[in-house]
RNA sequence: GGUCCCAUCGUCUAGCGGUUAGGACACCGGCCUUUCACGUCGGUAACAGGGGUUCAAGUCCCCUUGGGAUCACCA
């Protein structure tokens, strides 16, 4: 067991995203690989606006994905006492100071600096005061170094420094007396005992403050790893126009959550030529040096690929299980009857890219008088169409034995008699078993749904065909 | 605008001074085939530009250009 100790931080503003999921998987996948502690915090310090059913969102995210934590979900709105003792004790040593200066005199000061070109930090003023205000509300305001240099080495990116001229006073507790956020995170991480920083690169200019945080509180620094951005499809950063952003729609857009952790991981991470990862193989695979520095599109397409892959590799069971929802929105309830859902699984897994279009092919299997359609029945079938299965059918009534095999020798020997080919009775056979035009192999087909609901479909078919 | 980061096929990437610049997705063809797919074989396609360093640069350095992030009493 070592002692690496990593975190994932979301605020309860909205679903698990994307691109918190995978900053989420890299720490997670860091903490198993080291055998370290993974921890879970809720960093609500925005009261107003943290909700729990954000809070509810992200915990069943990071379930479906199947990421773990060791200790918490902790919530930074149950340590506001602790934060105030920080604050306190900076203030106490000269590390902190009380500013007095209104929002709106700090706006109007911004507004004036960027008017005229220059940087708009804070001046100052109330840095130099040497006594209270009594009565007068007041923020709290970290003294930080006017001169010298902050610099990190960033596990991903490398060597990193800031000038500290270039940073200002950050306010690091409000005039309602909450603490904000680049003080929090220091707090926490500090007390959590934080070993490793794995979190999104736009925390990279807020790296050096903390830097500067954790030395005024005298505890030591962790070590950073800033993980890029991900990107939509026009290279801006990913937002709902470029389609779903929440991990748990592509739950329901019938992706399974293995090919969800195989996309995210081999986003800005590989290792070597491979593609397909298993949990374990990531576990045992995974550096956090080998993420690249550079932003990178989400692509659906992949993805897609991914999920098609799992979905033919997968369990049948599993997957009959996880198909259950789907089905039910399409009115389809195994249970009351049908084929084994397993069995159906089965036949469809190698054709079909999501959940989805597996629980669409599965719908004829459950419906005992599929729907005919008129277009297909119009290009396939004949005047002589209704004859072919007749004796089709009349062949396979007698059959020896009724599985994939018998059935295409009954098959054979039907187009042998008959002195037609597979292709002229073929279509026909799969609109009256299933409705339509696509469909697995007829024969396996037939297997699944066995003699009698196969002969009765095509006598069905055969009334129809010949009106 | 200041600061910081980034830059190999359309996309994800391999490459860690010497390669016909490799793989994957997508795309386009062939094969397989009773449909749709799967599978399989093959193809198109990239080092942003310019200077250096070096016998040798996609790989190291600098500049330019282009992207992105961040500059709150949000997180």
């Amino acid at each position: 067991m070592s002692q690496v100790r990593l975190r994932f931080a979301p605020s309860p503003t909205g679903y698990l995203h994307v691109g918190g999921a995978r900053t989420a998987l890299f720490n997670w996948l860091l903490a198993r690989k080291l055998g370290g502690t993974f921890v879970l915090r809720i960093e609500d310090t925005d009261v107003a606006r943290s909700t729990q059913e954000s809070v509810d969102a992200i915990l069943q995210g990071m379930e479906w994905l199947g990421l773990d934590w060791d200790e918490g979900p902790f919530y930074q709105s149950d340590n506001f006492p602790l934060y105030k003792e920080h604050v306190d004790r900076l203030l106490a040593e000269g590390k902190a100071y009380k500013c007095y200066c209104s929002s709106e005199e700090l706006e109007a000061k911004r507004e004036k600096a960027l008017a005229e070109g220059r940087k708009p930090k804070y001046d100052g003023t109330c840095r130099k005061l040497e006594t209270d205000v009594p009565g007068k509300p007041f923020v709290v305001r970290f003294k930080a170094p006017l001169d010298g240099v902050t610099a990190f080495d960033d596990l991903i990116k490398g060597p990193i420094s800031f000038e500290n001229s270039e940073l200002d006073d950050l306010i690091i507790q409000r005039s309602d007396g909450t603490p904000t956020y680049n003080f929090v995170v220091v707090v926490d991480d500090a007390s959590m005992g934080i070993t490793t920083v794995i979190r999104g690169d736009d925390h990279v200019n807020n790296t050096p403050r903390q830097i500067l945080l954790y030395q005024a509180l005298g505890s030591p620094v962790p070590r950073f790893a800033h993980v890029p951005m991900i990107l939509g499809s026009d290279k801006t950063r990913l937002s709902k126009r470029h389609g779903a952003t929440s991990v748990m729609a592509y739950r329901d857009m019938g992706f399974l959550p293995e090919a969800m952790i195989n996309y995210l991981v081999r986003l800005g991470w590989s290792h070597g030529d491979e593609e397909i990862f298993s949990r374990e193989e990531l576990i045992e695979k995974f550096t956090i040096e080998a993420v690249g520095r550079s932003a990178g599109v989400f692509n659906t397409d992949k993805l897609l690929w991914l999920n098609a892959h799992y979905i033919k590799s997968g369990d049948p069971e599993r997957l009959a299980t996880l198909l259950l929802p789907f089905l039910a929105d399409r009115g389809v309830d195994p249970s009351m009857g049908g084929p084994a859902l397993p069995t159906v699984v089965r036949t469809l897994q190698e054709r079909a890219k999501t959940m989805l279009e597996l629980a669409d092919g599965a719908v004829f299997y459950y419906t005992p008088l599929p729907l005919f359609d008129d277009e297909a029945i119009a290009k396939h079938v004949k005047p002589e169409t209704a004859g072919y299965l007749q004796s089709l059918a009349t062949a396979l009534e007698t059959a020896a034995d009724f599985n994939h095999d018998a059935v295409e020798v009954v098959f054979k020997e039907v187009c042998a008699g008959l002195g037609i080919k597979m292709g002229q009775i073929g279509p026909a056979v799969r609109i009256a078993l299933c409705g339509g035009t696509v469909s697995p192999s007829i024969y396996e087909v037939m297997e699944v749904l066995g003699r009698d609901e196969s002969c009765r479909r095509l006598s069905r078919a055969i009334a129809r065909f010949s009106a």
